[in-house]
DNA sequence: AGGGTTATTATGTGCACACATAAAAGCGAT
DNA sequence: ATCGCTTTTATGTGTGCACATAATAACCCT
């Protein structure tokens, strides 16, 4: 007899978790309610409450109000990415981060780039191009649009030295984004960029952020082959 | 003056977000203590707790025993990615999802699976390879090495109607696992699976999942060109 | 001044209790 | 049986308190 207690919230989750791993409750099984947990663990009901919704938020467990909780019949495998500015990234790897400009203008954007970003399709916006080196090798390209109406100081902003990227993360706020990762063959243009041959696979992100009902900025990043973004699940 | 009080712990995470985002405490800063907060808002510390807690988890705030709480400076933003069962991606596009088993096979597997694996260079593994159709259209190849020793049942089930990218969910529970995601160039076979041009930019999922201290399964996801993997930030 | 010990402090967590809320289950009238 | 109302129940959350813990700040001794 399993008389073991499991006073703190970590070790409820623990033990909920060696369960569903053992197999003593199966997938799309219910399991005991709060109360109940709380009585054999020997805890008070909000410890089982925090192991369980912090369960729930990682999509092992589905949850319901007077429905209870059960074991997630399809565990939904959330792999959180963590974006962090391209020089970071070359940085943990031990490598040394190189930047340099392509291109820096206020244009009219295409009208996909308008459109996206739901602007008026003849106002002007700061269009910057960008190369990331890592050990002086090409590493990723950047394309990106800047709203100047949301932020006005990136226009006094020559990004010769300091990346976009880097520069938009401490002076433009946002307040939610989408984003996507996608495969494409890399245009002759920017093969000869990132130096790489023609059509060359690239791995890209496209991020499309808004302050609030405003769009602040659509940046895509071209990764050079052989890039990997990696995550724990 | 703001007399206003703030009861839940969702409209204190609003007006922490409205301050953060209004730019009146400033990345870098130092907010108030908790208990000031409380004061502040007209709530329990808990409450307050409670709400910096979630922004502390989704990379806003970086808090410190003794040191405090402080705006992130540059806050990374975790793009949660859900990895869902093949078919539920398909059909929630409103497409109808299609299965076709390639080969299943009980072999030793080449040594760069079987070292990723930490399994014996020598030992058998069930390898399937598969293809997901959407309407009738290539969508995604699948190949996967699957450990009889950690899921044996998966010997005696053929994979022919069923992916085992569904059957593993259902029947191989797992304590952890790596993904990594890349932008590679279809080989000749490839290509002719999904019917694509040879040296298509395909996107790929790299998948190794562990029970434990056991591998279970390495799979690998070649996604037909166009495929977006697409999240909110 | 420097180095090591102690005190202070902000967050982290647990508990008991209360009430809120969503949703299933039961019930009753038609 | 079906529709609509009521009850029941499990989770969701707020509060006040206590103590744990980590990390800084203060101190003391040399």
């Amino acid at each position: 007899m399993n008389t073991q207690t499991f006073r703190n919230w970590q070790r409820v989750q623990e033990e909920v978790l060696r369960r569903i791993h053992a197999r003593e409750w199966l997938p799309g099984d219910l399991i005991p309610n709060e109360a109940d947990l709380a009585i054999e663990f020997g805890c008070a009901r909000s410890t089982v409450n925090r192991a369980l919704r912090s369960l729930a938020d990682s999509g092992l467990l589905d949850r319901r109000r007077k429905a209870g909780t059960r074991v997630a019949a399809e565990p939904v495998a959330k792999a959180t990415l963590n974006i962090a500015v391209i020089r970071h990234e070359i940085e943990e790897h031990g490598a040394r981060y190189g930047y340099m400009l392509i291109a820096r203008s206020l244009v009219a954007p295409p009208l996909h780039i308008s459109g996206a970003m739901q602007t008026q399709p003849m106002q002007e916006m700061l269009h910057v191009r960008a190369l990331h080196l890592a050990d002086e090798t090409p590493y990723a390209f950047e394309e990106r649009w800047v709203n100047p109406s949301v932020v006005p100081d990136a226009l006094s902003e020559g990004f010769e030295k300091l990346s976009a990227n880097e520069w938009l993360l401490k002076h433009a706020p946002y307040t939610h984004g989408d984003i996507a990762f996608s495969s494409v063959q890399a245009e002759p243009e920017v093969a000869e960029i990132l130096d790489v041959p023609p059509h060359s696979a690239l791995f890209a992100i496209d991020r499309l952020t808004w302050d609030n009902q405003a769009s602040v900025t659509k940046v895509c990043l071209l990764f050079a082959p052989g890039y990997k973004l990696r995550t724990q699940i």
